[in-house]
DNA sequence: CGTCTTTTTGAATACTGTCAATTTAAGTGG
DNA sequence: CCACTTAAATTGACAGTATTCAAAAAGACG
């Protein structure tokens, strides 16, 4: 992985200069739409976002999207690749607070307050639409149905960070990493790629960051749960060979 | 505490009776529109949330706001009193997400699937102003003014979790309760209250729930702090005493 | 082929959880 | 008003899980 450190301050991606010269098509054509912005939206929305024609960035493993504190200008959409966000305390520490994958919404917590309160960084080399706040803002005005996806896109994030909040909260290491790769699972399955057998993008060091355990929890329970024989796993290719058992590992104390 | 553990299907108390039979004035009018939904908001925008003419609910202590699972029609905002919201799995371990004071919002997570994600239960006999969504919608698909600050508002909860998860992954018992005390002490400076003495309205185990930690624990936490004079607490009653050394205690891990 | 990073595994420690007993406060009803 | 009951909070002793520190193994990469 290169560096991706940089002064918080310096540029974003998005003011270099263009990998993508590229002409950036609408969403109606976007082979994601199912999965993006434009689900659940009306054929004359979509029309309207095609207006847009959203820029596209490409990002090396390691770059940097947005950094914490920077300017709030654009929501990404994934197009290609993962990523992940991280928070970080006054005294250095960060922590994950998630990864996206295609399709998934990116910098929605900079409208609170302006500017970025996380940071996004590429685990691989990836491909980004540039949405531009305030023209979607513009658009929304005249589009409930658009200002409505908007709303559900927040709200839904809301709710993924309260399941998040109960995995830290209350579930011991053996559940935190089974519910973790359960939903790797079901989104790899929504993206047209198995549920059972597939590579993470991620280190141990940042899976263990995301679920509040250091990184030698995160080996030695995936060495747990191949003895257990729910899995087979060989550095980051992961095969999950009974997943009802993991899912019973994700649920496990019934009292 | 009366007991709130009625059926998921029980009416929410905006079905029942009206125990509050007062016109509901506007907000411009409102003791709290520093805090609440019209702050940042334009004179113009404040006239038009003000023909909305929110009900208002009162609540007992225990009692609950709406269930997990129930249908999502209304944003709700605090008037008076304090709320828990808590989600739980389906094996009924049940987790605190947030508590909620005057002015601050409840419900944004209804939004994603139009089902609330969360429960929100009054501590204290408390009132809310009830919004319906689909009219808040209608209403700010004229105003980009209203537009923003709900958009700023479900970010700012986005923010807010980030935060926790923090709190969660990645700190212990002592900077997990200072950070919490931290906060509480903040929002109640924010409310003209007094920073460093306060009632708490939430029990230990809500505050372990909440912080991820046994009650047990947060009693520990407690007197540990006690003990070195960062603050004098009598049950729910807490006297900050050294402000300065609690905000020490939160980032405690300078190395 | 050698270096560097990531991952795995082991052993000892530390922190929080568990179980239990006690104290304190708050209701309840005579 | 006081004994009684119940709930919440505190405290102690012990157990268990995850962390820390350390070493070795396995890839990745030039």
């Amino acid at each position: 992985m290169q560096t991706a450190i940089q002064s918080q301050a310096a540029a974003s991606i998005l003011f270099l200069p263009r990998t993508s010269p590229a002409p950036a098509p609408g969403c109606s054509g976007c082979h994601l739409k199912e999965l993006c912005l434009p689900c659940g939206l009306a054929g004359s929305d979509v029309d309207g976002l095609d207006g847009m024609m959203f820029a596209r960035r490409r990002l090396q493993e390691g770059q940097a999207l947005y950094h914490e504190g920077e300017e709030f200008r654009f929501l990404f959409a994934v197009r290609r690749g993962t990523f992940k966000s991280t928070v970080s305390a006054s005294d250095g520490r960060e922590q994950v607070t998630g990864f996206h994958m295609a399709g998934e919404f990116m910098g929605l917590d900079g409208v609170a307050a302006g500017s970025h309160a996380s940071a996004t960084i590429a685990l691989e080399d990836a491909e980004v639409c540039a949405i531009p706040y305030p023209g979607l803002m513009r658009h929304s005005a005249g589009s409930t149905g658009l200002q409505q996806v908007i709303a559900r896109l927040m709200s839904a994030e809301i709710v993924r960070e309260h399941g998040l909040m109960m995995l830290l909260g209350s579930r011991n290491a053996e559940e935190r990493l089974a519910g973790f790769l359960l939903n790797i699972s079901q989104r790899m399955k929504a993206r047209g790629y198995s549920a059972t057998e597939f590579h993470l993008r991620m280190s141990r060091a940042e899976i263990g960051s995301y679920l509040g355990m250091k990184f030698e929890t995160v080996s030695r329970t995936f060495s747990a749960f191949q003895q257990q024989r729910l899995l087979v796993v060989d550095r980051k290719h992961v095969r999950i060979t009974d997943p009802d058992g993991l899912a019973r590992a994700f649920e496990e104390r019934l009292q």
